[in-house]
DNA sequence: TCATGTGGTTTCGTTTTGAAACCAGCTCAG
DNA sequence: CTGAGCTGGTTTCAAAACGAAACCACATGA
């Protein structure tokens, strides 16, 4: 049977892991945040066949998060850059990169960090900020299932 | 050829998505975030295969994600509860959930909602701060290559 | 005690993945 | 302008993972 797919729930996870949760394609996007852009480097840099990384990459291409455009450096070629749609994948990687950071390494092993550009330095935590502006943690928020929405009254 | 695994990269996101990235992974640690706990619970919500939940499952465990406790009920049957580390996806999943509502519905498409739990009120945007408390955006951060460490710094 | 519920495992067909070979269009040295 | 090598794929084929359904053991509860 085709892998099962998510389309009609209601939950926004659900949906995203259905869009990017395959694996592969966050790590696609995770080095198009570092400035790759060619066919190339992303193979290079991932190791994955190159049947996968086309088919991802036109997966991805499908979804809006990336966008083909001809290449910056003058040649017939093409690029592959994030859309704003793309753009919006940071918190979710940071996520992901706080969490392996936190639970993925033996003490003492090297790994990559993420710095602020203009100070030079590490970031910060995530933070998930409620109205006041205290900080929530797992058990502090729960999901409320959506609103059966009656015709138009959003506001 | 086996799946294919990222065990010695230095990339944190890697070694995130190494070890949850399977999409049905984040989707097991969401349900467990709303409070599901039994074997059954997840197969009703989620409707995938008992044979793939429960190799999930074995897997999350054995990751620490997960880990079985006695029922809560009194029954003879196990739970399957999140762990420090399971807890620690909260940011991961909350940013899936944030970029699935901006960019994986429909405008006026009924979605789940989050929100803080003391409050009863909608929780915020996830924020990345800089040392300087300034937020920062997908342009503002780099990644920085772990740090070459000459031969025997390993302790 | 016997029917039912829970939590799986087994089996088997389909889909996806991955490696390698292949190939077409571009680029560049000569 | 020509041929060698690069870039960005597609094709082919085997191995692995997925998914549905059948099966099964133990717990529960009427």
């Amino acid at each position: 049977m085709k892998r099962t797919r998510l389309e009609g729930t209601p939950c926004p996870v659900a949906r995203a892991l259905d869009a990017v949760g395959d694996g592969w394609s966050l790590l696609i996007v995770r080095d198009a945040f570092d400035g790759l852009r060619r066919f190339g480097e992303f193979q290079k840099s991932l190791g994955l066949a190159k049947n996968i990384l086309a088919a991802r990459l036109r997966l991805l291409v499908a979804e809006g998060v990336l966008e083909l455009a001809p290449a910056s450096d003058g040649s017939a070629y093409q690029e592959y850059v994030l859309t704003p749609k793309g753009r919006g994948l940071f918190h979710v990687v940071v996520g992901l990169r706080q969490w392996g950071e936190d639970h993925c390494f033996a003490p003492g092993e090297e790994r990559s960090v993420l710095v602020d550009l203009s100070a030079e330095r590490p970031v910060r935590r995530l933070q998930l900020p409620a109205q006041d502006g205290r900080l929530l943690g797992p058990d502090d928020a729960v999901v409320k299932k959506a609103p059966v929405r009656k015709a138009r009254a959003k506001r």
